[in-house]
DNA sequence: CAAACTGGTTACCTGTTCGTAACTAACGCT
DNA sequence: AGCGTTAGTTACGAACAGGTAACCAGTTTG
């Protein structure tokens, strides 16, 4: 989802996440530094459909995350790589799935005490 | 939302995506370095409504990125702060905020070639 | 002629998210 | 008695996101 209201607020990471806030992006993003063919990228992500996968590589090269190279063949053959500004998004993924990883492990009866 | 598929699989981003994936959650938890009461972040965080600052926050709280305050008051006041696994993420949000102000300026017709 | 290949599109449907507006509770004030 | 305060709840309807399945194109192969 592109929102075009939270683009344009006067916060950032609300301009941020008017961009990026997709449940799908930051991770086709993560999974471009493995995988440029369409297909595979469809095979290797987990539980995401061809339809949202186009769709959401569409809004990210329309937003100069990601570049897209058709090559003139038969059957077609595309391949999705990061521009440089999709690059620098790279280390602050790499940070926020190590902060996933460092998660304390919670009971569900601890973490909602409330 | 928190998607129970995203967060028992394999790939760490998704898993991240599974408990932050929602378009609201880093925006508070941003807001939270600011405000702490429930109707000071309803006031500040551009678009969102007190139904759904509301559930995200029990959300925050359940999976222990946020800590929430209860003081024996009429009318009830209630305070957030985030937990010392919150505070981790600041950083990583901070880049995302800086990432994005870096954001090229494109015009639509240069963004999408393709 | 049919099948396979790839990347993409589309119609239709379901599920989820969200916003609105009204409501709740108990106290203090007028 | 009614109003204001705060934080939260709830019902309802609207909008959005997403999945499924079928389709498209042109070449190659059997």
């Amino acid at each position: 989802m592109r929102d075009a209201a939270f683009c344009t607020s006067a916060c950032s990471m609300t301009r941020a996440m008017g961009v990026l806030g997709s449940k799908w992006k930051l991770i086709i993003i993560v999974h471009l530094t493995q995988q440029r063919r369409f297909g595979q990228l469809a095979q290797r992500i987990p539980l995401i459909s061809r339809k949202v996968l186009t769709e959401q590589l569409k809004e990210l090269e329309e937003d100069g995350i990601v570049r897209r190279e058709a090559f003139a063949e038969l059957p077609p053959r595309v391949e999705y790589s990061l521009t440089p500004h999709g690059q620098a998004l790279l280390p602050i993924l790499e940070q926020l799935s190590a902060w996933h990883c460092a998660t304390p492990a919670v009971t569900a009866a601890e973490s909602a005490p409330g």
